[in-house]
DNA sequence: CTCATCAAACCGACTAGACGGTATGATCGC
DNA sequence: GCGATCATACCGTCTAGTCGGTTTGATGAG
């Protein structure tokens, strides 16, 4: 009887929607077809969710969620800019091949959130950004970083790089998401270093 | 006569669309704004493309045409692996500021072109995206590049840099597009070249 | 010049169906 | 019997694409 069916409802609408959003795209999947591969009815799905939307939403906020709390523990450790913006950059880098799909579903779809929401993501991206510019703005007091490029240049310069990974990389490919993140980072690292 | 040529509703929709498609997205503009916004309707304007989907592709192909012959154009030139690979960083990246729109478009819609047309697209980068490889592989060659990270990796990681402009770059900025162009493209080179 | 002819360009009301969301009520644990 | 959880049928809206008809302009005969 129900021992079975235990099942929660809107993690399997979460997971189904997660992945063809990823596939499909947000705007060519309609809310019969995530149900259906959930499992579940529309009735069940708008119990828990207000709209289509908010399953977009929902994908996201988990995600910005983690990276942040991500970012926190690892500052809050502390250490020499370079040591620190090296395990940042290992870290995001790790996580976003670790959720690739939600990458694809972020970069491709956040136009198709509503405006409040829109507002919400960039805030919480800013305040990512925020964070790491300051590691990058320490560095450069340092004398480690170099201070001839403007800092968005750079921070653009990296984040482009965790954007591209859904456009290229493919967990069957020759390399692990450790060796691609070390490879990147030190790709980094040393176009952001002050020559000596 | 040529020059008086009265105003072509095909350019004049192809512009609407890019504009629209760019700030809304594509799933979010229908063809009835698209005609409203070109000043004309939707008889003529199916009169010259058979689909919403054509339109788009238009705007692609004319993109991908473009920095296709400044490809050529540049390595028919010839010169040291380094040289050429500068002034094709540089020419992409500036072609790819001064067409941000289509840039926009570009990365979050393909996904809505039919199979075929996506098949076609993925054909032209390929070609583009060789072309590229063979120039890193000359360097690599003669010694001035590095190979000790795959090759995929580094033209994925100049690549991302082209595909983020259309994220952070704006024209009204304190940056030009020539200045942006430089400093990526050093960034890029200086995180490429061998140690000596 | 006038007018007939024809094809391309263009118009816009209309359709067919898909889609997001809801109203209603059944089921079940408590 | 009461709230939470879901199933089903349904609704109003929106939209890509169509199609019969009209305008325009080029051509050529008289």
């Amino acid at each position: 009887m129900g021992a079975m069916r235990t099942k929660n409802v809107a993690d399997e609408v979460t997971r189904a929607a997660l992945d063809l959003f990823s596939t499909r795209g947000y705007a060519n999947t309609s809310v019969q077809q995530i149900v259906e591969a959930a499992g579940v009815t529309k009735g069940a799905m708008y119990h828990y969710f207000t709209s289509k939307d908010d399953l977009l939403f929902a994908i996201y906020e988990r995600m910005l969620s983690l990276q942040k709390s991500r970012l926190d523990e690892i500052t809050a450790r502390g250490g020499a800019p370079e040591e620190v913006l090296r395990a940042v950059c290992v870290d995001v880098l790790e996580t976003s091949i670790e959720f690739l799909p939600e990458g694809t579903v972020f970069f491709r779809s956040v136009h198709m959130l509503s405006e409040e929401r829109q507002k919400e993501v960039t805030r919480r991206r800013r305040e990512y950004n925020d964070e790491f510019a300051t590691i990058i703005e320490r560095g450069q007091a340092a004398g480690v970083f170099r201070d001839d490029v403007p800092t968005a240049v750079l921070i653009a310069h990296f984040f482009s790089d965790v954007h591209y990974l859904s456009h290229w990389y493919r967990p069957e490919g020759p390399e692990t998401k450790t060796e691609v993140a070390q490879q990147v980072t030190d790709l980094f690292l040393r176009s952001i270093r002050k020559e000596t």
